[in-house]
DNA sequence: TGCTGTCAGCGAAGCGTTTCGACGTTGGCA
DNA sequence: TGCCAACGTCGAAACGCTTCGCTGACAGCA
């Protein structure tokens, strides 16, 4: 094992030198910068991590919860998981990953034994138990999710709001007056999860705003639950032409049953999905879809907390903050204009 | 915060004690260990990470290098990642995230640094760059995937060849003579992915024996790409009857195609999938599926390490070993007896 | 009674960094 | 020419833990 005595000797100068050289925080001269900075290639040094964590209280990684559940996309949580890690190289931070079974004390084991400077929550609850802990435990966190109390943290996320406004506004844009919202599965409502609600709300708002007629159905995400969600639908409002999805499992389905039930899409009946572009090409007509980046979600996050370590390092109180991102409406094959029903 | 002298202080006895409590290395009084417990639990004690790694040279931490690629099935590589964590966790592991983009120099840094005990790689190509690596580090690593070379390393994997033989198997007692295989794109196996060119050799090896005529096609999962391969299975062979399908995105378009085309499912074509038991379940018909167990392989990897750290730390050499797990064919409803053609 | 062995616990020496204060050396300025 | 500041470098003290060797105390045995 290489160690920065080693270095140190090899450059003929002091360990404290070579520290000084990699850190960059004590001016150098630029030859004695240069010996170091080869010997350093030569010898092959990588420090030590422990040391450094231990010396400079400071880990240099930053921890990620990730949810074990899979009711959600997964595709997209590991897309932001990966856009996480390579945010966090780029300020030379890695990425421990946990799991949401951990919970508070899974954020108290790492925050108390200094594992990581820093935690990424993802799937986070309007009202989160991991986020009094974080607060008692003076953690840099990011959430990518809104809570209800916020207060020394960092939020982001997508703006499902304005999403499901999108939604809304399109759908009336091409005059449907019934529309009909295919959510998530019940579970997910009822323990509050913010992007589910704060889309139907957005949605509900902006039809209500337009004129819209429209009901909400959870669904499982299986075929069968799709198919009874359609059923309800048709059942209380024959005349809906309009559909928007909010659940990757019901897309499918849902374009296999109104072909089925008859309609086409989009002649008879229009189609939105709230859901990544990726797969919103993948169907038969492409979908027009609502989406945000996962990947800036990861990206926004890192940054949030690599601004609250810096300003907390410098002695500061880090300013909360809260991004939401704007989502854009894609116009693919899957929409148009109402038909005229009898 | 709270260190060991805390603790010692708070329990009358000395900070050595209070480490051998808690690592359990040597036997202490019922009385003492108990009094060192309720302390620990009292004050709310962790180990700081960095003191104990750079003390005990270990880090307790394994790392896991995923790969950026999109073009295998996400949802595997999420529950892979889940898998290891979960299983390193009861281990006394956490896990480190690092992508593939960083290559060999990643294995090299994690390595040199300390920062991990061990690595699990996925993604692992038949001649992999990284592997060298490991080997001249010295560093604990399991594959997840075959290497050509895995001297020194562990290695699981799905038995892809059992996964194909049982798929031509399967079609060929339900009397089919003329099947198709819609694998991945061809950079998949232009890059000699393990997984890709086994199932296909297993496959094949297994048709012939049944004496099945068959036809591989590339397909990059799209709607076009998948439309394209079918349309070539069916001008070169008309009278193919059975599919077997290894790509995640092409599973939906192929179900669509096949309709279009006026073939019935199952009764005019027959559709074996390659992947997950819960993607399988997601369409309609459900669909006959070969799978494996994502969990296991994630699970039996960390194992892997753990068991290879246990033996280096004894002072032996780690055993080579090289697992693979036995896939399971389900039958569902997209499979039936081959038609009579006229 | 003295010797040996086992058991519990203690003290101190690292582990490899970072960082603070100190110390020559220069160069600029009066 | 003398003084001071800035610069570049060094030495040493942490950082919080593990682990090795040692020491009493006590029991068993001859």
């Amino acid at each position: 094992m290489v160690t920065i005595a080693d270095v140190a000797r090899h450059a003929g100068v002091s360990s404290s030198t070579v520290s000084y050289v990699l850190s960059g925080k004590r001016a150098i001269s630029e030859e004695t910068r240069s010996r170091v900075q080869s010997s350093v290639r030569e010898l092959g040094y990588h420090p030590n991590a422990g040391a450094r964590a231990l010396a400079a209280r400071r880990s240099h990684i930053i921890a990620l919860m990730v949810p074990l559940r899979t009711d959600v996309y997964v595709p997209v949580m590991m897309e932001i998981a990966i856009a996480v890690t390579t945010a966090a190289r780029r300020h030379g931070y890695d990425v421990l990953l946990i799991t949401n079974d951990e919970g508070p004390d899974g954020v108290r084991r790492i925050a108390a034994s200094g594992l990581a400077d820093g935690l990424v929550l993802m799937d986070v609850e309007l009202d989160d138990e991991r986020i009094p802990v974080l607060r008692a435990q003076g953690t840099q966190a990011a959430l990518i999710g809104l809570a209800d109390d916020a207060r020394g943290l960092s939020c982001v996320d997508h703006d499902f709001a304005a999403a499901g406004a999108l939604c809304a506004n399109h759908l009336a844009d091409l005059g449907h007056r019934d529309v009909a919202f295919i959510g998530y599965g019940s579970g997910v409502y009822h323990r509050h999860a913010g992007y589910a609600e704060r889309t139907i709300a957005g949605f509900r708002s902006q039809a209500e705003e337009r004129g819209l007629r429209f009901l909400h159905r959870t669904c499982e995400g299986t075929y069968e639950s799709t198919a009874g969600a359609l059923a309800r639908v048709l059942a209380d409002r024959p005349r809906t032409t309009g559909f928007v999805v909010q659940n990757e499992g019901a897309i499918g389905p849902l374009l296999s049953l109104l072909r089925t039930s008859g309609r086409t899409v989009p002649e008879d009946a229009s189609v939105v999905a709230l859901c990544q572009d990726q797969l919103a090409e993948q169907f038969a007509p492409r979908l027009t879809a609502v989406t945000g980046s996962a990947q800036d979600l990861g990206r926004v996050a890192v940054e949030q907390i690599m601004r609250r370590l810096a300003a907390a390092n410098d002695g500061g109180r880090p300013a909360d903050d809260r991004v939401l991102l704007t989502p854009v409406l894609t116009v693919r094959d899957s929409t148009g204009p109402a038909p005229r029903l009898p």
